[in-house]
DNA sequence: GTCTATAAAAGGATAGAC
DNA sequence: GTCTATCCTTTTATAGAC
């Protein structure tokens, strides 16, 4: 079969990631944990057993917390994209300029790209599963929806303060937030992609259409 | 467990999606409807059986002409990258004008989505796999390099023809593919992803950016 | 809450008939 | 070449002790 295969802790002599917690917080340490694994593989590849090991626990506790399998898969979706989305927030609710607050976020999803990444690769994963949950769809569309608002607002502040050229604000939110996306799909595939230097090139040529000077 | 799994043919109805071939021809027979199962769903998910069923074989069968199931599945992407490079061959041997050329390639991407698309998750999950093969990675870098030196030439014949501004080549031509390969995930993610307006609002972008008055 | 033990099912792979 | 039958392993999930 040759699926990648989690080694034992044992094995590895490694500690586990968390430290293991019990009781209040512990489901909360269970979807970290699975959360990585699913991220790093797939939900079908991640065992049940892989993810109690790995977060210190016996495989069996995971049905005391969680419904089955996919439930907790659920809920480490929701995780990724509260995740991501606390990031994008705080970015939000920054004062700076319109320019700055596009600048942060180009910068963040090079600083925390594995946060992004691990969403785009849950999300993609959770389409092989049968029964789109409401919930899980809703919490992924409020990631996207959400970083097309943030942007969008920034395109249109900044044209109305004549930083930059007023572009179609829509159109231009979704070619950043869709190149964002082929960055993670990019890294992902390519092992030595440079993600970095990906997106600081993009970055210029964003100012060309925004036909904006950044101050050197 | 509740991942998605293919209906038999019984209980659908359909027929399959080949004629059953026999003899000469089932190995690219079973690769083909391997492709599309592996493609829909993921490596870990189908099951032998299903390939078997759907191509109208006995899953014994796939025994024969394949090592096992990891086997197959290298065939599936050394075929997919195969299916989606023979289309760009194809564009880059037609000797139009370098716009035209990028033009083609954008409405490829559009007409035949599924194939880039199917090469884009088939690549993905392959990561998932231990123990990259050689030729597999060869395959998939081939695409990808190809699909650079492609854009990279048209973007320098462009400059020296002065239709368009002289830009970074490699930049640029990395740019371009690392959005269409956003496209292709948003499209797997989003599920009414309006993959064409995607492409073709981008498309405006590129001429701003190369100074490319396109003939109306 | 957490563990041990195990039931129950599914899937990859093979032997051997035709 | 293709199929039937089946072995063996893995994995989800549960029952029940502590």
């Amino acid at each position: 079969m040759a699926v990648a295969k989690q080694k034992t802790r044992r094995e590895t002599g490694e500690r586990p990631i968390e430290a293991p917690s019990t009781g209040q917080g512990r489901a909360e340490a269970l979807v970290a944990v699975a959360l990585d694994l699913f991220a790093a593989r797939n939900f079908a590849t991640v065992t049940i057993k892989d993810i109690g090991r790995e977060a210190g626990a016996n495989s069996a506790l995971i049905y005391y917390y969680f419904k089955d399998k996919e439930d907790l898969f659920r809920a480490c979706i929701e995780s990724a994209v509260e995740q991501a989305f606390e990031r994008f927030r705080v970015l939000h609710e920054t004062n700076d300029s319109p320019a700055d607050v596009i600048n942060d976020w180009l910068d963040m999803h090079i600083d925390v790209s594995d946060i992004v990444r691990k969403m785009v690769k849950v999300s993609v994963d959770y389409k092989n599963l049968e029964g789109s949950q409401p919930s899980v769809d809703a919490a992924i569309m409020r990631f996207y929806d959400g970083e097309a608002a943030i942007i969008e607002s920034c395109l249109r502040e900044g044209a109305e303060r004549e930083d930059f050229r007023a572009v179609d604000p829509q159109a231009m939110a979704m070619m950043i937030s869709t190149f964002l996306d082929g960055v993670m799909v990019r890294s992902i595939i390519i092992d030595d992609f440079d993600l970095a230097a990906s997106i600081k090139a993009f970055r210029q040529h964003l100012w060309v259409l925004l036909d904006y000077s950044p101050p050197s």
